[in-house]
DNA sequence: CGTGTGATTGACGCCTGTCAACGTCTGTGG
DNA sequence: CCACAGACGTTGACAGGCGTCAATCACACG
C-alpha cells in the first residue's frame, strides 16, 4: 500500500509548525515523536489508508493534500474533508479504537509523516494540554459535519456547490488572479457537493455564465464571493 | 429558560450507572461532580440549550430523550442525533470553546444533570482515562457524522427512511410486540430523514401497504426487519 | 494513431418538494 | 356539554430539480 518507501524527504522540522497540533507537546515527547515518526512521498491517487482497514497509526501533512472520502452506494466517493500542511488524519479510530471509518487518497503529491497509534494514546494520556487540543479539534469537526448534514438535507445541489467553492477558497486560498489553489476534478467537485458529475458541469457552466466565476480547465476562478454566498443562502 | 427549578428530582446515583462515561472517575472525583452537579427535571418541548448561545456546562440524561438539531433555513429543524438515560450532551462547546453548535429539546420528559464546565476541562486534562473515554465519544460520534454525510447525500429518502426506522429500534429497543419505543411526530421524522413531512407520510404509509411496519398513531411498529434492510441499502 | 480518462451537452423522466384542502384529535373556554 | 381553535396527520395535484443514459468532444499518453 505504501509506494515509494524509498524516497525518504526531509522534513525534520515537520513537527515543529506554529499551526501543527504537536506545538503542545514537551521537548522530551517531540524528541519521542521525532524518533517514531516514519516520513513518506505520496503521488495524486496513491491511497493512504483505506476504509474499514485496521490502522496502526496516524499520519501528519507535510506538504501536499490529502482527501478523505467514504465509499457509498456504486463505489460513489462521498469527500468529507481535505487535510492539508500541518494537518493530521487517522487519528479518530486509533482514538476511539475502530476500523478507519473513511479513506483518505493524494490530491496533490504530499508528504507525510506516520506516527504509530500507540504514541499517540500514550501522548494523549499523559500531556493534558495536547489531550485537550486533539479533542477541540476533533469537536471542531464533529460541528462542522454536523453542519453539513443539515446543508446536504436542506439546501439545493446550486446552493451547496456555491457554498463548496467559498469553503474551498477558505481552505485553500486564491492566487493572485483569483484562481482556486487547489486542482479538483469535475467529478471530485461533485463527490463533495453529494450530487452527479453532470450537475456539476452544468451549474459551474451557469455559474460562468453569470460572471460569478471563470473557467479553465480544473482551475476555477473566483469572481463574484458576494453573490456566491447570496446564492449558497449562507446562515451559518 | 430552565423551567420546574424547584423540582429537585432525585438522582443520587445518575453518575454511578454503568454504561455512563463517569464510570472512569476516580472517588474523589465522582465526589466533586456528585458537589457540582445541578439536577433538574423538564417536560417534552423543553429547550435545554440553544444554538449559537454560549453555554457554561452540559448536561448528564438521568431519564428520558432529548433530540439534538440544528435550524436551517426557514426554521426547519434537522435533527442530527438523540440522547437518553446515561448520554451527556453540550460537552462539544466546552471542549472547543464555541458556541453550541446546535440546539437541544425534550421530546420525552426527562431529568437532567448540569455540570459547569470547568470542571469537564479540569476532569479531561487531569484524568487520562476520563479524557480517552470523551474522546472515544467524540470520535464515535464523528465516524456516525460521517456516515450520515454520506448517507444523505447517497441514498433516496425512501432508503433513508428505512435506514431511519432501523437505527431508532437499535438505539430505543422494540417492545413485545415490537413497537418502537419512541415517539416521534411525523414532521421529526422528517427532519431525521431530511426530507418534506408529507413524503414521509406517503413513505411510511407504503412500507405499511408493503407489510414492513404498522402503523397506530405515532406507535410504529416494526413487521419486517429483513426487508427494511434491504430497503435501507445497508452497506456499512 | 489508437486508447482511455475526463468534460460537455442533450434528452428524458422520476423522485420529491410545495401548495392546498381536508380530516382527526385534544384541550380550552363559554 | 358543546363549539372552537390549534396542532398534527393525510391525500391529491403539480411542477421542477436533478439523476441517469447516451453520444460526442478534448486531451494526454504509450
Amino acid at each position: 500500500m505504501i509506494k515509494h518507501r524509498d524516497q525518504i524527504p526531509s522534513c525534520d522540522n515537520c513537527l515543529l509548525s506554529e499551526d501543527s497540533i504537536f506545538k503542545h507537546l514537551t521537548p522530551e515527547e517531540h524528541a519521542l515523536v521525532e524518533k517514531e515518526k516514519v516520513c513518506n512521498s505520496y503521488k495524486r491517487g496513491n491511497v493512504i489508508y483505506h476504509e474499514g482497514s485496521r490502522t496502526n497509526g496516524f499520519y501528519c501533512i507535510n506538504s501536499g493534500i490529502i482527501k478523505i472520502f467514504k465509499t457509498g452506494i456504486d463505489g460513489r466517493e462521498q469527500i468529507i474533508a481535505f487535510a492539508k500542511k500541518g494537518g493530521i488524519i487517522g487519528y479518530r479510530s486509533i482514538l476511539s479504537s475502530e476500523l478507519a471509518c473513511s479513506s483518505a487518497k493524494v490530491i496533490e503529491d504530499a508528504t507525510l509523516c506516520f506516527i504509530p497509534g500507540d504514541t499517540l494514546i500514550q501522548l494523549v494520556k499523559t500531556n493534558g494540554n495536547f489531550s485537550m487540543a486533539i479533542m477541540q479539534q476533533t469537536c471542531r469537526e464533529l460541528g462542522e459535519a454536523n453542519s453539513y448534514i443539515t446543508d446536504i438535507a436542506q439546501k439545493t445541489v446550486r446552493e451547496r456547490l456555491a457554498e463548496v467553492l467559498l469553503n474551498l477558497k477558505d481552505t485553500f486560498d486564491l492566487d493572485q488572479d483569483n484562481v482556486l489553489q487547489i486542482s479538483l476534478t469535475r467529478e471530485e467537485l461533485a463527490n463533495i457537493v453529494g450530487t452527479a458529475t453532470e450537475s456539476v458541469i452544468r451549474l459551474l457552466s451557469e455559474f460562468k455564465h453569470d460572471k460569478l466565476i471563470d473557467l479553465n480547465g480544473r482551475k476555477i476562478k473566483i469572481l463574484d464571493i458576494k453573490r456566491l454566498e447570496k446564492i449558497s443562502n449562507a446562515f451559518n
